[in-house]
DNA sequence: ATCGGTAGGTGCGCTATCGAACATACGGTG
DNA sequence: CACCGTATGTTCGATAGCGCACCTACCGAT
């Protein structure tokens, strides 16, 4: 149980009607989320959902020969966990925390009864998906037609947006990971943003310095991505 | 209204309780779709959802300089329009018809009535939705790391689940638009198909000579696919 | 029988990215 | 303060796919 109000740090949680708020409060989890941790492996049965408040989680699709890819980012905007409501206790894909930080969990059984009220908590959480698919079929996209300048671009912004500050913690070798390219790859790409200006890169902290002019860079996805969230989850929901 | 119980042959009709499907056949409409018929475009209000029973349908990403990605294929297997009950009225990307056939439709405010109805259709299109999900990952992470090669088997492959019989209608300028190709690089990978003896290839006509050929040589991802839609949307559905 | 349009096939130089090997450099630990 | 592990930088040859130009072949219409 929780008795802090910061977990209305997550987006979610904080447009919550408050009827389900008082119901959730007593049942939410406060968790740290280190750097690395499996919030559930491919394949795997969820037994919580995660509503990350200031860790950034990736969700990643592992190949058979080791490589990777992400498939979608989650913050303070989201959660970890949606095939449970869907349907499908588990997916073939694995949530890693990619940035430290803390976060609230739910176990499944109550996630599914809240759910399964057909209420304002399911319609959010609908929506929440919907904008969780936008970003997927970018990612689609962008990984067929994008250079991995621009998408390494994306990537910082994306991750700036789910953090306070301008700073990240995060080696290369991680986002060549995340991004699916070679880690030499982003030490080539993440050498001219930081001749430009744009960034300042050491030992696993990047300071972004000008972020416009990581906008200017980056691909048409970025945007789509994020006005399609504006769009789904706006501040105040109606209830 | 449909008389039709052809109707049936698209697998989500197939599977709705009888109570549902008495309801659905006064509403559901059946109609051509030909090649090239655009269901949805980006942004767009959705009016209809859509059920195909022989055509199959592209979701696309057309990006701003006019180049495109498929996103998911949706046969006979599924519905096009899922964004309308998930709580966008449109998303950012078109559904194209790309194999010509019949399906049927249902208006966007009867969609959701039964959606909100909360019951069986509810969890069944959330299965589907689900599944959809997994396509466009699996998408992303073939995208950046698989050989068009394998691309190629994939989305054949894909086609075929989709139809009856093993021809198929569709010129490889076509299918290097849904791939996000060029032509050229489809009609290598083609010939390299043909003289392996999987394919005969005639100006729009494919002919499938040997299908477990082709799965030999894919990637995974087809066959991971194919293994969620089997475990989601099983031939008979808990009512 | 010819023509024109569409579908498919080829060749060429170019670039991004890969894979691998290796060089440097920072910073915490003892 | 010396050492070592981790993080980053550099180089080089290989290759997949691109953009472009152009060719061939088939089909249907006049």
């Amino acid at each position: 149980m929780v008795a802090f109000s910061e977990a209305r740090s997550n987006r979610l949680l904080a447009v919550l009607p408050d009827a389900e708020w008082a119901r959730w409060q007593e049942q939410l989890e406060m968790v740290e989320m280190p750097l690395g941790q499996v919030l559930y492996e491919s394949g795997a049965t969820l037994h919580h959902v995660y509503f990350p408040a200031t860790a950034i989680v990736s969700l990643l699709y592992v190949m058979e020969n080791g490589a990777s890819a992400e498939i979608a980012v989650v913050g303070n905007e989201g959660m970890i966990g949606v095939a449970l409501f869907m349907g499908g206790e588990s997916t073939p894909s694995r949530a890693v925390v990619q940035s430290a930080g803390y976060g609230f969990r739910l176990r499944a059984r109550l996630m599914l009864e809240e759910f399964n009220r057909a209420g304002p908590v399911m319609h959010l959480l609908l929506r929440y998906t919907q904008a969780l698919i936008t970003q997927m079929a970018q990612t689609a996209a962008c990984n067929r037609h994008h250079s991995l300048d621009q998408q390494l671009c994306r990537w910082l912004l994306l991750s700036m947006d789910r953090l306070s500050g301008s700073q990240l913690t995060m080696t290369q070798e991680l986002i060549a990971n995340m991004l699916g390219v070679r880690r030499e790859g982003v030490t080539e790409a993440a050498l001219k943003l930081q001749k430009a200006g744009l960034i300042r890169y050491a030992r696993g902290h990047i300071n972004v310095l000008d972020r416009p002019g990581l906008e200017a860079r980056t691909c048409e996805c970025y945007a789509v991505v994020k006005r399609e969230y504006d769009r789904l989850l706006p501040d105040q929901v109606a209830t």
